[in-house]
DNA sequence: ATCCTATATGAAAATGGTTTCCATTAGCAA
DNA sequence: TTGCTAATGGAAACCATTTTCATATAGGAT
């Protein structure tokens, strides 16, 4: 019986030693912090979830590995508009399931929706497929967002 | 016959005036060139075109105007992912049509689409009208992008 | 277990788009 | 024309992110 996350067993483990990068500690704490928090963190966000059990690791490493995740696809990049980048567990094993995103352009809240995903992406994979064929481009990735004004910030 | 960007009487001059804001050559000089360039311009491309006619328009003013007119929705502000905000004309009078965007996170190219649009944004509206209930959230906008490989970064 | 080398790291400094400050100018209502 | 207030420009401040560079470490080879 193999421990998931062991250190030299984890699922991301493959993941990463096959694209070249390796496995530190660092990289695991922070995908480790990513997969327990709910909701979208910042790069600072991280580094004060991480600081009180790794005081030496940086907000240098933090910017770097979150890159690193997101060029393998283990983590999605967010522009919400409060000019910082956000990040969230992409879906897959342990991640979360795909939804899109409301922002409330007043406080910056964000909600995270799953209803209408399916419509949604169903008619996504064919306007991705008309694209493609016309533009020659290779879709990999797409991005929904509904701004407006949330529930408490409508009633003002 | 009233010429049609006659400075009094200009169709945006409404728009300023009815929201409390003053119609200064300034703005109407980066109303103008953002009407008549193609593309999604930085804040800096502004400037750059507007130097030669009005060297005496400064950065900070554009910044502050584009903060206006995204807020009186006649541009949107764009995320590229090139580290610069980008404006574009809003749709209406002398404004573009409604479009989405396919960004090449390889070279940051970006291209505008006007196919499927009309499929996109009927579903958008049912999808909106169901998490304006569900959520009580008042939706204003909406954002769809796709990113990849453009034609020339994919070949290699 | 030990070496070796490319990769990863942290601290500090640099970067650069955007915002703020403040003294001056200019819309526009009366 | 006058007066009040919003708008402006230049310089300085801001601040998230990136770069630099000397040091530490992962992990394949021995
Ligand atoms: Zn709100
Ligand atoms: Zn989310
Ligand atoms: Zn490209
Ligand atoms: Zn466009």
């Amino acid at each position: 019986m193999v421990k998931n996350n062991c250190r030299r067993h984890g699922w991301w483990n493959i993941k990463f030693r096959g694209c070249g990068y390796r496995l530190t500690s660092g990289r695991e704490a922070i995908l480790d912090i990513l997969s327990k928090s709910e909701g979208h963190l910042s790069a600072e966000d991280i580094y004060m979830k991480l600081h009180p059990k790794y005081p030496n690791i940086g907000l240098t490493t933090i910017y770097r590995t979150l890159d690193v995740l997101a060029n393998l696809g283990l983590i999605f990049k967010f522009d919400f508009g409060d000019k910082r980048a956000r990040y969230e567990l992409a879906e897959g094993p342990k991640g979360a399931q795909h939804h899109h995103h409301l922002i409330c352009t007043s406080c910056k809240r964000v909600i995270d929706y799953t209803d209408f995903i399916d419509e949604e992406v169903k008619l996504l994979n064919e306007t991705e497929k008309g694209l493609c064929q016309k533009y020659e481009f290779k879709i990999t990735n797409h991005l929904i967002q509904f701004y407006g004004l949330c529930k408490i910030c409508a009633k003002r």
